[in-house]
DNA sequence: AAGTTAATGTAACATAGGTTACAAAAGGAT
DNA sequence: ATCCTTTTGTAACCTATGTTACATTAACTT
């Protein structure tokens, strides 16, 4: 069916063997639609009733303001899913242009076998209301942490907060690399990066930290702590 | 079995008759417990894996910062429930301080229920599961929001978001009341409440808006709109 | 209606972080 | 090794918002 492992892909279908995603397949009956390129798959503001997984190809999601400019949000490769959060909240409106750039297969799986167990009562089911409901915790979760983040009210407290979990990450050990650079730290943050570079150089300074581009160390863990309240 | 109507009164039963409330009991049996004024229902820092259900009484929920200094966050009303994003998300570490600041009763649903369907296949589960799914969404779809308001480049902008927003739900009538005053619709925006008099005014002044209180009346929709690019 | 309390407006001043533009260093390619 | 590109540091200046403290208005109580 699927030319790559949409169970090794996918949070959503993880788990599953192969043989369970086939039958998953005969019990949800999704339906398969082919783009070309170009092709709209889906309008901003277009009810959603199903979740999208991209077989073949890419797509991408674009975001229209109010004066109808369209930019680039992110795109979804193959094996990747859409629209969990839209299917199951209240307004269940897309807010996304879903465009194929090139040629795509997308299938379309209603999102009611999320939450109508077949008759047989099959573990493949229980598996997937499972993960789904995993995942939508942990996009909740992640966006809960990111508003921590925002609404800290220095940038100090921002780094510090990060450079804390990341050291309990790397299980109390006082040095450290970081996956991101200064521009996706400073994007995560909020800030700008000129601003970023400054406040890590002030801390380092004052000999809370020490640092060489991505490799952090921690020098007064007591004072990182303080600036976490 | 409950004094007050759980099924009128939370989101994730909603739906379900007295007599499916009743079943549901049943079916996930859940443990009730009762907890003497000031008793900890459950400790910061503790794995979660079962939905909290308050029948009588209240709880608090308090974060203890670095220095261990326990702050009130929230607190629980009767047939109010918490957990749900803790239960199902990858790291089940409850996040808070549950006390009881008087006599409580307390259900603890274990979160399987919520994913394995019993034998029966009956209606009441899939509305079960159908209700957390959609709760866990909006959840999300709440906190996306507030991350839009949040990383605003400015006041002016996160104003502008607001009152459009208020503006569509009131169908397009150019004058509406908002139910949030100066101060919560400062924190809301995370900003200062003077901060947030001195931009309403400002905008005020340039003919954009008029207001008194919590009656805002737009004056200029499109330069509105504008500003929320 | 007077007095009290709560909500909002106002103003002066302080400052964190934005902005811009460039310098320095690191990493990659030839 | 040299050149080129990318990432990070640096500095000067600017501005939006924070901060504080008080004035005004509305709302509520008696």
């Amino acid at each position: 069916m699927s030319e790559i492992k949409i169970t090794e892909m996918n949070k959503l279908f993880a788990s599953l063997s192969e043989s369970d995603f086939e039958k998953f397949l005969q019990c949800a009956n999704p339906v398969i639609k082919e783009f070309a390129r170009g092709e709209i798959v889906m309008d901003q503001g277009d009810e959603q009733d199903s979740l999208i997984l991209l077989l073949q190809g890419a797509l991408e999601l674009y975001k229209a303001d109010s004066e109808g400019n369209r930019s680039l949000v992110s795109s979804l490769m193959v094996g990747e899913t859409f629209g969990e959060q839209t299917i199951f909240g209240n307004n269940n409106i897309n807010g996304f242009t879903v465009i194929a750039p090139k040629a795509a297969k997308v299938m379309f799986i209603d999102k009611s076998i999320f939450y109508r167990p077949c008759s047989k009562v099959c573990p493949t089911h229980q598996i997937l209301i499972q993960n789904m409901l995993s995942l939508l915790a942990n996009q909740a979760n992640l966006l809960e942490k990111k508003i921590t983040y925002l609404t800290a009210k220095s940038l100090r407290k921002k780094i510090c907060l990060y450079l804390l979990e990341e050291y309990y990450k790397n299980n109390g050990v006082q040095s450290f690399t970081v996956t991101l650079n200064r521009e996706e730290m400073a994007d995560y943050f909020d800030v700008q990066r000129p601003s970023l570079s400054r406040e890590l150089i002030a801390m380092k300074s004052h000999g809370i930290i020490d640092f060489t581009r991505n490799t952090f160390k921690i020098l007064d863990l007591e004072k990182l702590t303080e600036n976490t309240n």
